[in-house]
RNA sequence: GGGCAGUUACCAGAGUGGACAAAUGGGGCUGACUGUAACUCAGCUGGCUACGCCUUCGGUGGUUCGAAUCCAUCACUGCCCA
């Protein structure tokens, strides 16, 4: 049956192990670490970035590319996306999200507490959960913490994400205060209700909870005492690069990095430029997701070691070089900026997947050259210099 | 040879006496995008000494306080009849 020899399942139920951290090295100049992440569906080396694959496809991008040559080694799906569509039936039917859509590899999914922010136009916040109306046919679901767990349960990602309400990062500090109280509360049921439900597909799945408390060094600093009490095998950190300065943010994940344990993956949601990534991996943040190698590729920007450039501009249209020099996927040295540049003007969809095989594969290199340095001890020297090169403009 | 319709900015195409440097699309140029309602969105697209001024609506000449809009004529294009 169709991708059932991709999926790598262990039939025997003792051979299978929670998911587990090993950390391998710990920059002695800064907070940056590397280590190992271990699921049912494999290893994980981190740093990581995890490509956004929302609806059960990183946008534009097979499979084969994403193993073979992005050299992804898990990617994400959305629970509020997948609910909708193609909803739990198909998934269940399927056997979860991996068979679904022939992946072998872990898959993290998001609760859906992204779009409480995202689509705040769209729902209802109570304390019983959030209220969505359908982006899609405007019908009306109630996302409870209770009812996000099953949803992910039967998704079957290895690792899953509490409810939270992801927090503008303009909020006042009232608001901020009220949202953090909601997520916390929504943290201790969805802990319940993981506790007593198992995943359909026999394999094992780690909740990771949020650290959120906005802008407020108080408010963090409460998030991720409560979160960091949990002992959860991992633990992530929400409603940044939301809207707050970076500064800010940089500052929030100095404080909330002092307090979550050292010896569990630390995952910034989201995040970011590939800037944001080499600052945050020096504060010492594990895991990484972000739409904008997709979402900006497909709009034509290219980020680079040597700088970002926007495909766009008319300064590539005769120039013939190769989209990077060096670069890490094969896009890099088959393709000129000259072409590309014709492809994304033109609207071809094979611009699309170019421009996103190719920040794709940038982001992973990106991370993985931070995990060789750390290894290697020369983490501060090198990210100073990759920080001039990937804050050019091209 | 005759009849009819038309000629507007890079292209298509509205406008048919003052609110017109001229709608709207497309194209072009430039930005934005951070747990994806996103192959999306925004700005600019005659010139300048720039909250104002100048030159444009096939050419020329008129009418009028005022013309892309009305009249005459010329040129060109399309369709129909010979």
């Amino acid at each position: 049956m169709l991708g059932q020899k991709l999926y790598l399942c262990p039939s025997n139920a003792s051979e299978r192990n929670k998911l587990t951290f090993q950390l391998l090295h710990t920059d002695p100049k800064t907070s940056a670490r590397a280590g190992i992440l271990t699921t049912d569906h494999g290893l994980v080396e981190t740093p990581v970035f995890m490509p956004v694959g929302t609806a059960g496809s990183v946008k534009a991008v097979h499979a084969t590319e994403l193993v073979e040559d992005i050299q992804a080694q898990i990617i994400l799906g959305n629970t509020y996306h997948l609910y909708l569509r193609p909803g739990l039936d198909i998934l269940r039917e399927a056997g979860g999200l991996h068979r679904f859509i022939s992946w072998e590899r872990p898959i993290l999914t998001d609760s859906g507490g992204f779009q409480v922010f995202s689509l705040t136009e769209n729902r209802k916040l109570t304390e019983e959960g959030a209220l969505f109306q359908s982006h899609i046919d405007g019908s009306s679901h109630l996302f409870t913490p209770e009812k996000v767990v099953d949803i992910q349960r039967i998704i079957g990602a290895d690792i899953i994400m509490a409810f939270d309400e992801c927090t503008p990062g303009n909020a006042d500090y009232a608001y901020a205060k009220r949202s953090l109280d909601l997520t916390e509360k929504w943290l201790d049921r969805c802990i319940a209700r993981f506790e007593e439900t198992e995943c359909p597909h026999g394999y094992s799945q780690a909740l990771f909870p949020i650290v959120q408390g906005c802008v407020y060094p108080d408010l963090r600093r409460r998030a991720a005492e409560q979160v960091a009490s949990k002992e959860a095998p991992g633990n992530a950190i929400g409603g940044l690069a939301v809207g707050e300065p970076t500064e800010t943010m940089y500052e929030m994940l100095e404080l909330v990095n002092d307090i979550l344990p050292k010896d569990k993956p630390r995952y910034l949601m989201g995040v970011g430029k590939p800037e944001n990534l080499l600052e945050a991996i020096e504060r010492g943040v594990d895991m990484f997701d972000c739409v904008l190698p997709t979402r900006n590729g497909r709009n034509g920007q290219l980020f680079t070691k040597q700088g970002v450039m926007n495909m766009r501009n008319e300064r590539w249209k005769d120039d013939f070089s190769p989209l990077e020099e060096d670069g890490a996927s094969f896009v890099d040295r088959l393709y000129s900026k000259a072409y590309l540049r014709h492809l994304i003007t033109t609207n071809e969809i094979l611009g699309l997947q170019i421009a996103s095989i190719h920040n794709l594969a940038f982001y992973v290199w990106l991370v993985q050259e931070a995990r060789r340095h750390i290894i290697a001890g020369d983490f501060p020297e090198w990210k100073a210099d990759m920080l001039e090169n990937v804050t050019r403009r091209l």
